[in-house]
DNA sequence: AAAAACGTCAACCGCCTTCTG
DNA sequence: CCAGAAGGCGGTTGACGTTTT
């Protein structure tokens, strides 16, 4: 890629190759490109896929995203040839991410938290929607903002000011009614004082903060940790009364007001106060948002409804965990029959809470290159 | 040893969206 | 605003290697 990023269809022609442009930019995006990462799926790519599946769906380009230095078609044959069939083994569906047998099951808790899922996916889908319009109006802003520069020729290397440019529009703006959803799950409970004090929940709702960061092997490791060693984001606030992670507070704050100024806080806010009315997710807890951003929003829902566990530990399960194995099995076989159920609701709220704290901080970590985000 | 079955993965295809003139 | 080009994405195919019979 001699001539960088340009016209495809003109590569073909001067590199003598017999293919079309489009080829040949899949054969780079997929194969040649030289920070693609070959191999085997370590575990906590293979969880992330699996967790990132559950909440997304077939959205490959969007998982990808989120693993760094995979591509689209690779996490897509992983899943096809590998995952997939993990799943159905263990009697999961692999398109609904439940337990087979509860496809016949009736109304109970285990079919409440599967519309709930499904409501999470929804929520999802919504978000990402916000999101596309969002860094498409950031992109605008930081494009005038470009045209600002050059005008004002300062002596500062017009480069510099691109890139500081557009490195703030492109960091990962939303995903706030997500942490807002995250700040319900940090609320006190029956199960006892999860999260700070002070109606803030201690979870800082203001920061976009990824909290996925990737070691020198490359692998993702959430800093609210995978299944080799739960330790939630609440329980880091717990513990430091902060959120780990770059802060960047001050460029959420700055564009908050941006967007608000721009009237796209309303749409968004009238948007998502939609889903959440329209998919029932008060159920889980969570009432409309009046601003992600704003303090208020980590009041909403005053009371916890824990999701069924139906997906308990299958992550784990599939990655040879032993010890979440029997876990699964009561969960997947005949959880309604399981006489400690209530003994272990603390529990089992627990392992959804960091189930879906790791879904949420695997979204929040939109890396800033990234093509979706 | 040979054939069949199976697994893997790069590449292709078609549809859709975005860009550009 | 419109049409064509280019790019992106997800589903599928087919070649090739490996395992099983």
């Amino acid at each position: 890629m001699r001539h960088g990023h340009g016209s495809w269809r003109a590569l073909p022609a001067k590199a003598g190759l017999q293919r079309c442009g489009k080829s040949c930019r899949l054969r780079w995006t997929n194969y040649l490109r030289p920070d693609i990462k070959r191999g085997k799926f370590s575990l906590q790519e293979e969880q992330t896929i699996i967790q990132l599946h559950a909440l997304l769906g077939n959205r490959w380009s969007a998982i990808a995203t989120h693993l760094p230095k995979r591509t689209d078609n690779e996490i897509k044959n992983y899943w096809n040839t590998h995952l997939k069939k993990r799943l159905s083994k263990l009697g999961i569906d692999p398109v609904t991410h439940k337990p087979k047998s509860d496809a016949l099951s009736s109304v109970d808790g285990q079919t409440k938290a599967d519309s709930n899922l499904s409501h999470m996916a929804q929520w999802e889908s919504a978000r990402l929607e916000a999101e596309a319009r969002l860094v498409r109006e950031s992109k605008l802003r930081s494009t005038s903002m470009n045209n600002q520069l050059a005008l004002s020729g300062s002596g500062v290397d017009l480069g510099q000011q691109l890139n500081k440019a557009t490195s703030t529009s492109t960091q990962p703006h939303c995903l706030e009614v997500m942490k807002a959803w995250q700040g319900v799950w940090s609320k006190p409970t029956k199960c006892g004082l999860i999260a700070g004090e002070g109606g803030s929940s201690g979870l800082d709702l203001e920061s976009p903060t990824s909290t996925l960061c990737f070691s020198d092997n490359s692998m993702p490791v959430s800093t609210v940790g995978f299944s080799d060693n739960p330790m939630s984001s609440l329980d880091l606030i717990t513990n430091s009364g902060t959120f780990e992670g770059t802060p960047v507070k001050e460029e959420c704050d700055e564009e908050y007001k941006v967007y608000e100024k721009m009237n796209h806080m309303g749409e968004y806010k009238s948007m998502v106060n939609s889903v959440a009315l329209n998919t029932g997710f008060h159920d889980m807890g969570f009432s409309t948002v009046e601003s992600p951003w704003a303090p208020e929003s980590s009041k909403v829902g005053n009371e916890h409804i824990p999701v069924t566990n139906f997906i308990e530990g299958f992550t784990n399960l599939l990655l040879g965990n032993s010890d979440d194995r029997n876990s699964l099995d009561n969960s997947s076989g005949d959880s309604s029959d399981n006489g400690d159920a209530d003994a272990t609701g603390c529990e089992e709220y627990e392992e959804n809470k960091n189930y879906w704290n790791n879904i949420l901080n695997l979204v929040n970590s939109s890396p800033s290159d990234s093509p979706t985000f």
